[in-house]
DNA sequence: AATGAATGAGACTTCATTCAT
DNA sequence: AATGAATGAAGTCTCATTCAT
């Protein structure tokens, strides 16, 4: 990591992008051990800086968690917005949203952990819902290029439940019952919505 | 907490449901400090117990979470199938429905907190996912008194996702929002699923 | 270990070797995680005995340590004393006195450990000088039935000395050494004693 | 323990010899209050330094009594050598064996305890076995400057054993037995190997 | 500008002992 | 006579932060 030439100590001043590896790693230890268990300690390590660049370059923790999370829901938010930028109709977009759902969002653990681990702090600390809220206000956005508002609403609750049930239940919904449900939420092909039934 | 009379030591015996007690203020300390911020000392201050009853009561912290966030889900779990017990017919099951996602489940910060808290333990460690799965699996059972496998499924995910959205979003779904969406997963009286529209 | 009948539950009254037990116990605690390892908790756990029989009775850990040492160092003097009385003739004595410190003494680790720990303890405190000077004089006294007293005070340091040196370093004196140095402190055939020699 | 004049807070770095200070501290606590009795806040009180010290400058109490031990170890086998440098001929080196016996060796009870505390590490855990496996082999070498190999593994084994006897026998050799068993292991003026006996 | 050394607070846990039964 | 429940003290260790350089 260090800039290649013949520095044979470390290196001092060549270091710009140190604030940023920073960030990258206070992620990567979030996901591991949670915020509970982030500490300035275990995010020097990982970075690979010193303990004394914490405090130096950022306010202490909190400081530090918010910009991690900042980082994080804008990467995520542009993923959904390519997904839909990318899908050229609406059948593209039902696609792009299938796929949301049963691949990007949660692929990995580490998203899976990190987005609920922001909803954690979100649900206590008002000060970081301004990025939850950020980061929804960009995917309805994203979806309407698609989709009308209401439907927009619906079908962005749905989005979010089910990336959840899928990592949390352990018999989550199938790929094709995700595409059924979102196509009964959008309407078009696909199982019609049920019929009035009288509670037995 | 003693009777207040002259008793020059602690009373030493006198509390059965001391075991309980803790499990009661490890929730509320969680919902106050997360549980990033939850320690024994703060468990056994909110209990009012000393703080080697900690570890002697529970195997550590984390026996303690499990125990704490047991007795969350089952609570949960538990209204949410009076709710539906308690509706006497479809329609009335829709009114349980809105009236769960915009008043019962994080009618409370406290409901809010927590229950992203344990969604971010399980999102981490599968040990905790046995509580969600269950959680899931008897509110998808109690759904079912009244709406078919499908539909429950998907109604279950907009109940998870609009409950979030509502928490966590600065410009919520309000409640007509609520039942339009509900009413267009379940079918009936409400907006008819959107036409096909063309992507702009 | 439950007595034999049909006793479902746990023995109450019937175990009149519990405080035997419980010694044992102590001498296999303190072999395996030392005096500094030992506790209560621990010597109960291997006794499989209630904590509460700890305090009963033995006043604390010093008592307790003191009768498992006495019971300790009876036992080691009293197999120093069979070998000795067992030997026929100073050449038998003499054989015994190698396989002493070639096999019985440090044969098995716990011995070791033991040995030492109490060795520590009478360093430091006069009360165990008791049994370990008890224990030397009955090794004395045992080795006079074969040396005169000159020879056997001679002969008890060296096998104090040869049994650490096995016992302790790298490169310890094999057998052929130990009868070697044996045969020319208690003279007869062997080596003879070193001849003069001048200091280079 | 600063130099006393208007600093108000105390000195941050002004120390650079702490880390020995902590060392000697630690042999002077263990010599007190035995491995068992050794704590980190004990010491940290001996060296005058605050706990935090402690695990900021050793990784734990294992690592700590290892240094210490092995500067306890270092001392003590350059006095040995010392003393064998020292000695012109074997005459000397005889009268140096014999003050090392009755003086030098565990002239004090801090050695005499801290050797055994030594030892019993040393016993149990293989780690330790290092230290004195050394040390034994570099009073061998130091023997060897005045005695043939064999000769000098058996005065080892003597000097070794009579110390142990004339600290923890409530009888123990006076100074003349032990001039009189070191002449007759060396050989040399002395009471002649004890001519053989037959036993009673 | 940047950092290694250092520290006090507080984390979890184990412990010997006490007390009501 | 004997014990399980309970506790306050003390154990080791980690941490965020400060300070001199």
């Amino acid at each position: 990591m260090p800039d290649g030439d013949g520095a044979p100590r470390r290196a001092r001043r060549a270091d710009p992008a140190r604030r940023d590896r920073i960030i990258d790693a206070c992620l990567a230890v979030v996901a591991e051990h949670g915020v509970a268990g982030t500490s300035h300690r275990r995010v020097a390590a990982a970075a690979d800086v010193p303990l004394g660049s914490m405090t130096y370059h950022f306010d202490g923790m909190e400081d530090l968690l918010r910009e991690a999370f900042g980082r994080f829901a804008e990467q995520f938010a542009a993923t959904f917005e390519r997904r839909m930028v990318e899908a050229a109709d609406r059948d593209a977009a039902v696609d792009a949203v299938v796929r949301l759902i049963t691949h990007d969002v949660f692929g990995t653990s580490r998203d899976l952990v990190l987005t609920h681990e922001l909803y954690t702090l979100a649900a206590r600390e008002p000060a970081y819902r301004t990025l939850t809220s950020t980061w929804m206000r960009r995917s309805r956005a994203a979806l309407e290029r698609h989709f009308d508002p209401t439907t927009t609403r619906i079908l962005d609750a749905l989005i979010e439940g089910m990336t959840i049930h899928r990592a949390l239940d352990s018999k989550p919904p199938v790929d094709t019952d995700v595409r059924d449900a979102v196509l009964r939420v959008v309407g078009g092909p696909g199982p019609a919505p049920a019929p009035p039934r009288t509670t037995p």
